[in-house]
DNA sequence: CGACGTGTAAC
DNA sequence: CCTTTTACACGTCG
C-alpha cells in the first residue's frame, strides 16, 4: 500500500485505518480451554525460575485473579499470599500457546492488506484498503474477527481501531476484556487529552519520572509543552517523539516482522562463578537456539552471552563472527566471551544468564537432498 | 560507519 | 525478593 496518493498537484498523506488486536489474559485463558476443571476459578500463569519452589514471575492472571489483586510481573510469592484458596497456578507452556497464536495469525493474515505479529497475544492490521476507508467498515471486520476467533478458538480478544498503530494500539486499553474501541482521527485530540503521561503506550517508569519531575503530567501538558523544556532532559529524537506520542502522532507502518535476534534465558539454581558449571549451562541453551535457528532456517553473525550478577545488574558481552548457521560455533563464542569475563570479573557471582544470536539472515535457502543428488 | 555495551520499554 | 524474550535508541570507540 502507497502511503501517499499523489495528485498533479500536491501529496495527500492517505488515512489509514488500523486495527490492534490483544487476546484476554491469553495464556490463562488458553489453559482454561484446555483444563475446562479450572473456568471459573482464578487462574495465574506462571514462569517458575526452579530456584526454590516459588521463586519466578507471574505471566498472566485471569481476571478472577486479577481482582484478588495478582498482576503480571508479580513474584509467584506475591501471589501466593494475595491468592485464595481455590486459586489455580500453572507453568506457562509457550510451545502450546505458540500453536494457538499461529492457527489464529494465520487466519488474520486473509482479514485485512498487511498483518503485524507484535508478540504472541498481539497484531496490527492495516485494513486501509480492505475497510476502503471507512470506519464503519472496519468496524465490522474487527466485529467479524472477535467472532472467528471466539467460535474457532473460544477465545475473547480486546480490538482497537485508529489512525495509526499508536492509537489503535491505545484505543484497545480503553475498554477491556472483549472490547471494541474506535477512535477516527477526528477524535484523537480529545481521547488522548484526557491521560495522564503515564498510560501513553512507550513511555515508561523512567521517562516518567523524569517528566513528572518537569510538572509535565497530562498528555495534553506534554503535547503543548516547548520542545526547548524537554530538549533539556531528554537527548537525540526523544523530544520529537514523545511530543508526537502524546499528540497521537505515529507514522510507522505495519508491516510483517521478522525475528531480529534468538537468545534463551535461565536463571541458575543458584549464584556461581565456577567456569564449568556456567559453561555446561551455556552449552545446554545452546542445544534451544540451535532447533531455533534451525526452525526458522536463518544464518546469524553475531553472538553474545548475558550475564545477571547477584545485585540483578546485567551486563552482555558479544562477538561478531562470518555470517553462519553453525551453532556450534555460536557456542564456542559464547565459551570464550564467558571466559573473558570471568578473568575480568573475579568473584563476581552470576545469578542468570543467556545467549544469543542476532544479525540475523533470512536469504539463507538451503539446497534440498533431493535437489543435490539431481545435478 | 560497524561493532559493542548500556538503557528503556513492552510482553 | 526479582522471568523471559525481543526491539530499538544511543553513546562510544576505532
Amino acid at each position: 500500500m502507497e502511503p501517499f496518493l499523489i495528485s498533479p498537484h500536491q501529496t495527500i498523506p492517505m488515512q489509514r485505518i488500523i486495527i490492534h488486536l490483544d487476546f484476554d489474559s491469553f495464556y490463562a485463558s488458553v489453559e482454561e480451554n484446555r483444563k475446562p476443571e479450572i473456568r471459573g476459578k482464578p487462574v495465574v500463569i506462571c514462569v517458575f525460575s526452579g530456584r526454590t519452589v516459588d521463586s519466578g514471575a507471574v505471566a498472566t492472571a485471569n481476571y478472577k485473579a486479577r481482582e484478588l489483586g495478582v498482576k503480571a510481573g508479580m513474584p509467584i510469592m506475591f501471589a501466593r499470599r494475595k491468592a485464595s484458596e481455590e486459586t489455580v497456578f500453572l507453568p506457562y507452556d509457550i510451545e502450546y500457546y505458540r500453536e494457538v497464536t499461529d492457527r489464529i495469525m494465520a487466519m488474520l493474515e486473509d482479514e485485512c492488506d498487511v498483518l503485524e505479529q507484535a508478540s504472541i497475544d498481539e497484531a496490527y492490521m492495516d485494513v486501509s484498503e480492505k475497510s476502503r476507508g471507512s470506519w464503519e467498515a472496519a468496524e465490522a471486520i474487527a466485529a467479524r474477527i472477535k467472532q472467528m476467533i471466539r467460535e474457532q478458538e473460544n477465545l475473547t480478544c480486546s480490538i482497537g481501531i485508529g489512525p495509526n498503530k499508536l492509537m489503535a494500539k491505545m484505543a484497545g486499553k480503553a475498554r477491556k476484556p472483549d472490547g471494541l474501541t474506535v477512535v477516527r482521527e477526528k477524535d484523537v485530540a480529545e481521547f488522548m487529552e484526557k491521560l495522564p503521561v503515564e498510560k501513553i503506550h512507550g513511555i515508561g517508569t523512567k521517562t516518567v519520572e523524569t517528566l513528572h519531575s518537569m510538572k509535565i503530567m497530562t498528555a495534553k501538558e506534554l503535547a503543548q509543552c516547548n520542545p526547548l523544556v524537554l530538549e533539556q532532559k531528554f537527548g537525540g529524537n526523544k523530544p520529537q517523539l514523545l511530543m508526537d506520542k502524546a499528540k497521537g502522532v505515529d507514522e510507522s507502518p505495519v508491516e510483517p516482522r521478522q525475528a531480529q535476534q534468538i537468545s534463551k534465558m535461565k536463571t541458575l539454581k543458584e549464584d556461581s562463578n565456577d567456569p564449568e558449571k556456567i559453561a555446561s549451562e551455556m552449552a545446554e541453551m545452546a542445544g534451544y537456539v540451535r532447533k531455533k535457528v534451525e526452525k526458522k532456517n536463518v544464518t546469524f553473525r553475531t553472538v553474545s552471552i548475558i550475564l545477571i550478577d547477584t545485585q540483578l545488574g546485567m551486563q552482555t558481552r558479544s562477538e561478531t563472527i562470518g555470517q553462519t548457521d553453525d551453532v556450534t560455533n555460536a557456542l564456542a563464542t559464547a565459551k570464550n566471551l564467558l571466559q573473558k569475563y570471568l578473568n575480568e570479573n573475579r568473584g563476581k557471582k552470576i545469578r542468570r544468564l543467556g545467549i544469543r544470536v542476532s544479525n540475523l539472515e533470512y536469504e539463507k535457502k538451503q539446497r534440498s537432498l533431493d535437489d543435490f543428488l539431481q545435478r
